[in-house]
DNA sequence: TCTATATTGGAAAACGTTTACCATTAGTGT
DNA sequence: ACACTAATGGTAAACGTTTTCCAATATAGA
């Protein structure tokens, strides 16, 4: 295999390492002859560029880092994959980074384009990978990154100017409960996602409105604080059912946690939607397949992971606005959770 | 930031290049004074080494390429996550492809080790990321490379020598059937993955050792040949249903597959599993608390990437023999799918 | 104190590309 | 055939590290 470079090809080939260069990295700025040769030769040899030398020529490294909470959570994996599949189409990779929220792996990746692995960061969790000194330093210089959703504002910088991609939450979160309201549902519950993640605060935002809209009292008794996961879903909707009045409905602010909601009100004796209508928030694929089937709240997944993607590139080869934002379309899917109140 | 290279730090430490570089990536090989006024120099200016730059000289990129089908399956993602933390661990990074089983993107991918972009790969599909060309040429060398199950055989290299981490899919598959059969079931049906896929194949044999070993007659028309998708559960499901001597029992050969089909079943009215019982595999964390929670085989996912992940790098770092195999333990999850043939 | 040895630090080459700059050749119009 | 321009190809420097030598210095033993 491999071990010969471009010296050698050029040997090979009888001509000049930057015949070979151009050749096969920019095959107009040359004549067909030369082409042709160099190609020929390079195939009869085997010849495969050592993508490290190159990388260390431009500077560029052809990577992108994609910074994620969670990797297992469904909605995540379904971004990654369309992020990854639309990068590839433009020749760069992902290394990816599954940080499980601990501030130190943040960092490690967050570093990786200062030290040229990768060329830009997708952020997917809600909090800059940059300490509070390297922020505050003044030759401080934010690499291209776009953020999905998720980040928070940042003491040290204002993140709302920072390139972005989502859904509008709000709308969204507003959608969700104008739909059980509509249904005739008074009293609601929501289960949030983690308390310092924006879209959470958003839905809730949405939840508020859709409640002022009608004219229904928000009831703080009726928020309860959980976070994106299976586990929360189960865990929260056990207090949910202890509260003093009881909601007819229940939001989830995802699919997840409405799952472990499902099963939990399943497990009390809840009949859904009978007893208690649920709405969730993702419309991941097994969200159908759910019994009963979910009324939740579609994200544009593959759109999102491939705006991320574009938008990210565009920042790295400098032919998009710094402060490009995107908003993707949701849609409200209405399945068999969720039922007229009696 | 960062324009800061090895030899302006040097000047500015009032050192050489080559001690800074000691200091910084062999600090035992230098005086503690010495390593102190590097470090200190190095904090002080933030300076950030260029890995390309090592990279290229040492020919390791500290990157890691795994090759997958699909990351959105549950129990791919969950491996994901793992390897990619314990390859995080020992400072590997890992450089993600998904394929969507497309064999350009399999090349693709297979080549970041030849161009230097990786130092070795860990293939989660069932074939090799090289031409037949490639594997035929007297002069390709195997990169170090771990396969996770599903590696099939090549008709150019015997597959089975390379190095590979699994469950006992055979007996994993004979525990599945052999619970269906200690209750009562004599009529089992078995929805396969991809028939291509090694897993799938052992999987089947288990069904078959577990007939067998009770005496029960082997049908050909109870193998009903799937993939390993929730969408193929569903499909193929309702092939189950018309058969003309309809089994009591189903074995699914992934939870998603198994989520479809009960989903499948509930909608034509079957109770399970009052009616016909279902057994997955896989144990993702949806399996409990689906309705009813799924009896399934549990795969040690985290082990599972954990050992990919060490394997693997040992292999790079020359450490392990070249054909090490690791079997990990399973084991079977009874809920509430499956109950007694009545 | 002096020599022999161990430790430390430095100069420079190397890794494999790309590309600026220049020299050469081909192409065009007269 | 000639001058002038356009196209093409080559030489060599650069990218930022690590590491091989070697020289210098510290350490120890006598």
């Amino acid at each position: 295999m491999s071990d010969i470079g471009i010296k050698e090809l050029a040997r090979i080939a009888g001509v000049s390492t930057a015949s070979v260069s151009r050749a096969l990295s920019n095959p107009e700025r040359v004549s067909k002859k030369m082409r042709d040769k160099v190609q020929a030769a390079a195939k009869r040899v085997g010849y495969q560029p050592n993508r490290l030398g190159a990388s260390l020529r431009t500077s560029r490294s052809g990577n992108i880092v994609a910074i994620i909470p969670d990797i297992s959570d469904t909605f995540n994996s379904g971004v990654i994959q369309s992020l990854e599949r639309a990068a590839a189409e433009r020749g760069y990779s992902v290394l990816f980074g599954d940080t499980q929220g601990i501030r130190e792996r943040e960092l490690v990746y967050g570093a990786m384009v200062r030290s040229r692995q990768a060329d830009g960061i997708m952020v997917f969790s809600h909090r800059l990978p940059f300490t509070a000194e390297e922020l505050q330093s003044e030759n401080f210089k934010l690499p291209p990154l776009v953020n999905s959703c998720e980040l928070a504002d940042s003491p040290h910088i204002d993140t709302s100017n920072l390139p972005w991609v989502s859904i509008d939450n709000v709308q969204a979160g507003k959608d969700a409960v104008t739909h059980l309201i509509e249904l005739g549902h008074q009293n609601i519950a929501v289960i949030t996602g983690d308390i310092d993640s924006p879209s959470t605060l958003q839905r809730l935002e949405g939840y508020r409105q859709a409640l002022h809209a009608a004219g229904i009292p928000y009831r703080e008794e009726n928020i309860f604080q959980g976070a994106y996961t299976l586990e929360a879903g189960v865990r929260i909707t056990k207090q949910v059912l202890l509260a003093k009045h009881r909601p007819s409905a229940i939001f989830c602010m995802s699919d997840e946690m409405a799952m472990g909601c499902i099963a939990t009100l399943k497990e009390h004796g809840f009949g859904v939607p009978e007893d208690i209508s649920v709405v969730g928030f993702d419309d991941i694929r097994f969200a159908q397949y759910l019994s009963p089937p979910l009324t939740t709240i579609a994200q544009p997944v593959e759109a999102i992971g491939r705006t991320c993607a574009n938008i990210l590139i565009d920042l790295i080869e400098d032919v998009a606005e710094p402060e490009s934002k995107h908003i993707l379309p949701h849609k409200l899917v209405v399945r068999a959770s969720t039922a007229a109140h009696k």
